[in-house]
DNA sequence: GTGGTCTAGACCACT
DNA sequence: GTGGTCTAGACCACG
C-alpha cells in the first residue's frame, strides 16, 4: 500500500481507494482484522486521524466493521444494490472512459483489449487469494 | 450545460469536463467563440472567477484560444500527446472500471456491450455535427 | 440474550440493557440467581471485565446484590427514586420518540397504538412469569 | 442551541441532535442557510473541526448539502425510507420507553399523557415557524 | 469569504 | 491494547 502525499487526491480518499481495491481483488475478505489506526498511521507516516477518518467512513458505507477496543475487520458484504443499479454505477465510468477516448481518438479496438487485461488481472488476483464469487 | 454546486467534483471541473465533452462529440468545433465570461457566468448562475479559471485553464491545455478584446475560441487541436500516452490515459479510467465492476459482480461482457453502447453514440454524435476526425 | 459487537452502543452497555429488561419483564426475579461472570463472559463471547462492570454498574444502581463467594443476585427492588423523577425519565425517551415521529411524519394516533401494544406486551410478559408488581 | 461539554454525549453528537430537532421542529427549513463552520464554531466555544464534522455527517445522511465557497444548507428531504420504515424506527424508540416505563411502574396513561403534550408541543413550533408537513 | 485536509498531541471509553 | 473525541493551528481549494 502506497500513497502520494502530493497528489492532488487527499491521502483519507488514496487509502479508501486502496482498501477497496484490494476489497474488491479478493486480498482482504470478509471478516479480516485491518491495521489498527496507530499501525496503519506509522506504516504511512500520516496522522493516526487521517486513518481513523479512512475508517470511519468505509464503515459508514458498511464496507468496514468497527468494533471498539477490539479492532477494525471487513464486513460482510451483503450486496445492498440491485444488479441495474450495479450496473449503472460501472456505465458510468466507462461513459467517460469513452469521451476520453473519442476526445483522445483512441479506438473501441483498444479499449476492449485494455480492459479486458484489467478485467482478467484484477479477477485473476482475486481467484489466487481464494476469494469466493458472490452469485 | 448543467452543474450540480453540491456535488463532491469542484464546479471549475464540471465546466471544463462539459466543454471537453463538447468538443469530443463535436458540438463545439475548432474556431467557434465561446460565451464571453460574463454570459457564461450568468448563465450557469456561478461566479465569473469560476469561469475565468475554467477558460485559463483549457487555454493552458492548449484546447481554448483566449483572444484579449475579441472572445475566446477552440483552438487547432494539434495532438500534443503521443499515441502511447493517450492509451495510457484511457487505461487509467478504464483500470478504475475494471475494479469497481468486479467488486460489484458485473461481467466482462456487460462491460464490453455497455462501453461499445457509449462509444458509438458519442462518435456518431460527433460525426452528425460535421467534425473532422483526426487520424 | 444477544449482543451486538459492532453497533455504536458499548457492549456493557448493551448487556446492562438487557437485563433491566428481563427484570421489567420479569423473566428474573428477585432473589434470582445470575451466570457467574466467567459464565456469562464465554456465553456472550466477550471479555470477562465487560461482564464485570456490568455487574458492578447494576450493583452500585443497587439492581444486582454481589454476593462475595456466592454469587450475583436480583437485589429487593425498593424503589429509589420518586414518582415525579420516575416520570420525568420516561418523558425524556417520549420526547425522543416525538422528535422522531415529527420529523418521519408519523401520527400521533399510531404512536398511541404501538406505544399501547409494547406496553401491554411487556406488562404481560412479566404477569405471566408471576413477577409482583410493586404498587 | 446550547450544548454541554461535560456530558457523556460527544459534543459533536449534540450539535447534530440539536439541528435534527430544528428541522424536525421547522426552525430550520429546506434551503435555509447555516451558520458557517467558523461563525457556529466560534459561537459555541468549540473547535472548528467539530463543527466540520456536524456538517460532513448531517450531509453524508442527505439532511444538509454543503457547497463548496458558498456554504451549507438545509438539504430537500426527499422521503428515503417507507412508512412503515419510519413506523418501525418510531416503535424502536417506543419499545424502549415502555420498558423502561414498566420497569419504574409508569403507568400507561401516564405515558398516552406525555407523549401527547410533547407531539404537540413539536408540532405547533413547527406549524408556527410555517413549516409544509409533507403528506 | 466558504468548506476541507492534515498534523501533533491530549484525554477518554471499551475490551 | 483498541477506536473515538477534541483541540489548536497550518495550509489548501473553491467561489
Amino acid at each position: 500500500m502506497r500513497i502520494e502525499p502530493s497528489s492532488a487526491v487527499p491521502i483519507y480518499r488514496q487509502i479508501i481507494d486502496q482498501i477497496k481495491y484490494q476489497i474488491a481483488t479478493g486480498l482482504l475478505r470478509e471478516g479480516n482484522l485491518l491495521p489498527s489506526v496507530r499501525q496503519l498511521a506509522s506504516q504511512l507516516a500520516v496522522n493516526q486521524n487521517t486513518i481513523l477518518k479512512v475508517y470511519s467512513q468505509l464503515c459508514a458505507e458498511g464496507i468496514l466493521r468497527i468494533e471498539r477496543g477490539s479492532g477494525t475487520y471487513v464486513a460482510a458484504n451483503r450486496q445492498t444494490i440491485s444488479a441495474s443499479e450495479r450496473k449503472k454505477a460501472v456505465a458510468k465510468i466507462l461513459r467517460e472512459a469513452a469521451v476520453q477516448a473519442v476526445h483522445l481518438n483512441v479506438s473501441l479496438e483498444q479499449m476492449h483489449e485494455q480492459l479486458e487485461k484489467e478485467y482478467d488481472r484484477i479477477s485473476s488476483q482475486r481467484d489466487k487469494t481464494g476469494a469466493k464469487h458472490d452469485e
